[in-house]
DNA sequence: CGACACATGTAACACGTTACATGATTTG
DNA sequence: CAAATCATGTAACGTGTTACATGTGTCG
């Protein structure tokens, strides 16, 4: 329920084929997003089939364009914030809380070697952000793949900070419970 | 690919059986994630053809238990570290990657909508955090299921404010950007 | 010419979700 | 007895991934 919307959006700045969406949203997502050529093909086929896109058979290659509906779709996903009833299932929470139900000694293991895990993988990509290419664009800004690189970068930087905060919090709750019950 | 690793999880505690599975995966997981007993069983089928589990037909109720492979299997769940490469699909990453290349002036609408919607979320998890059963245990501990349901609620706020943090330097960058080049 | 990018698909599979059908056991 | 919970499944569908097959255009 991403790439389609995704390519909805691409779809929205004119005609477009196959290829050309497949290269776009790559492009889009700092080209650290590999999009299955096969996918595209099969999600325009769905995109169709649910009258969201039409498709212009034009000359040598196939053009789809948006519909009206797909421009109401479109401009509903671009309003709707995604919701946490339920929350989205994350494989990290997942593991941490069946390690707990395992025993508190396998979630304190679990959650230290995901922290030290996650740690170098912090020091690392904070590295990469001195040393990067962008660092010397920081001040002027970034456009286009540069842009969309740097905010993945980012987003992996506070997502990885965010799990660190988490595990730490985890910890302090398994050893602050009185008595373990398994 | 969890919630296969999730029912290894359970089933290495001892034999069980399907709608058992359910209610101890729903328990686990503090009830906020509901699992519809449909997959269990066939996920369970997948298990079994793939030698982590066997059926041990026994009286009434079919029940499962775990192989040296599905042992093995889970080891090496608890020690993998989720990938960063290619990062996860990330709806509000994608959304927002699509919203720059459909112009500054999307981009940044679609980040103040997503901000406000996180900050009335978080306030609202907030003030549960203080109302909520746990208050009063908070100092002395949890076990069991409320254990597991604070700790989700952990992770629902530490992400609501990593995403908040990541929309504020998306922001930054855009409007650090020369020239909008779309 | 040969390699590589461009371009379009099909098939098989894995996982997840929803809805439907069926029956046994427990409990008010 | 009726309703809820326990218990086991099947069918259909949506989405995503991988691998495979096929052909055109371009450039060194």
């Amino acid at each position: 329920m991403a790439v389609r919307e995704g390519l909805l959006a691409l779809l929205h700045e004119g005609p477009r084929h196959g290829y050309q969406l497949k290269t776009e949203f790559e492009t889009a997502t700092g080209g650290v997003w590999p999009l299955n050529i096969g996918q595209v093909y099969t999600t325009l086929d769905r995109l169709e089939r649910d009258g969201l896109v039409e498709l212009h058979e034009s000359g040598a290659h196939k053009s789809y364009r948006i519909t009206h509906a797909g421009v109401a779709a479109l401009g509903e996903w671009w309003q709707t914030v995604p919701s946490d009833d339920p929350p989205p299932r994350d494989e990290l929470m997942l593991k941490i809380l069946m390690a707990v139900e395992a025993g508190p000694e396998q979630a304190l293991s679990v959650i230290t070697r995901h922290r030290t895990a996650l740690l170098t993988l912090l020091q690392l990509r904070r590295r990469e952000l001195r040393a990067g290419p962008a660092a010397g664009l920081a001040r002027e800004g970034l456009t286009g793949e540069g842009l969309a690189a740097a905010m993945v970068g980012d987003a992996l930087v506070v997502r990885a900070e965010a799990d660190l905060r988490w595990l730490d919090l985890c910890e302090s709750r398994l050893t602050k419970t009185g008595r373990g019950d398994h």
